[in-house]
DNA sequence: CTTGACCCTGCAGTTGACTCTAAGGTTTAG
DNA sequence: CTAAACCTTAGAGTCAACTGCAGGGTCAAG
């Protein structure tokens, strides 16, 4: 009897916390694969489990399914264009460094914010109701 | 005559780089505030160009509008429950850094995998299609 | 041989953050 | 005084990344 072996959906969605349902879907984009069996079960490798990972990880810091796509593609394919792969990886590098730039920038604004608020309770005159006062006068051409 | 000083929301648009419907989207949702004119025009304060810039900001670090909206009214309100604002902007500084710390490790990731692409070519006899040899042989009960 | 757990497909619905369109009023430059 | 540029609302559409459902097949246990 020439049966299938691998995990079978149910059994990666456990094993990663990923919903089946999404795991369709990412294979419907091509960011995981399948063989199937006689049944039609979708049966895939033990590694898959590994990339699946990868793409928890890569989304939750922002990247988009599609962006991951390329980046597990070209870790596949693996032969030819490997110039192409480290080209694209460093871009994918150099955009994660700048945005731990930007958050790290942003941190100290909002640290900011925190302390003038702990320190001024009202701002010296600053506006209550941002709109009252500014909305009257003349009107000069803008 | 008496007429209303400020911001059209065109120029508003134009000094932020941000779309005339996405602002009134985030008036509606009460990002941003404005005063009309008897025309039914909004009138912008100068100061929403900052405020604007400041949702693009946070945006661009994976903050929702919603999370920035909790941020802003407690910016503006200000009087009263100065502790829980605090805490807010606590919780949102302390996200945002345990982010950083995951981009970093993130990044690690990335140029290991890069250096590993870049030095070895055919990783020593990996799938080159990924599933073919997998699916078949024996079934165990999984 | 039925029950329950698991799998399949296809398609509709959801959420967030918008954009686009229609149908119309206003303001401004010539 | 008219045309272009700008503003209004209401509502539909879009895109990503899913979730949920209907309707149906598969498989292991008892």
């Amino acid at each position: 009897m020439e049966v299938v072996t691998g995990l079978k959906i149910g059994a990666v969605a456990r094993q990663t916390g990923v919903a089946v349902g999404a795991l369709r879907y990412y294979e419907s984009l091509g960011l995981i694969q399948s063989g199937r069996g006689q049944n039609g079960y979708r049966y895939y490798l033990p590694q898959t489990v590994q990339q699946v990972q990868f793409i928890k990880k890569a989304q939750t810091l922002g990247f988009s399914l599609e962006d991951i796509g390329e980046v597990l593609h070209v870790h596949q394919q693996g032969d030819v264009p490997c110039e192409f792969v480290r080209s694209l990886l460093q871009n994918k590098i150099d955009q994660l460094d700048a945005q731990i730039q930007q958050m790290m920038a942003f941190k100290a604004d909002l640290e900011q914010y925190r302390d003038r608020w702990a320190t001024a309770q009202p701002p010296p005159s600053n506006n209550i109701c941002p709109l009252i006062d500014s909305i009257s006068i003349d009107e000069s051409p803008n």
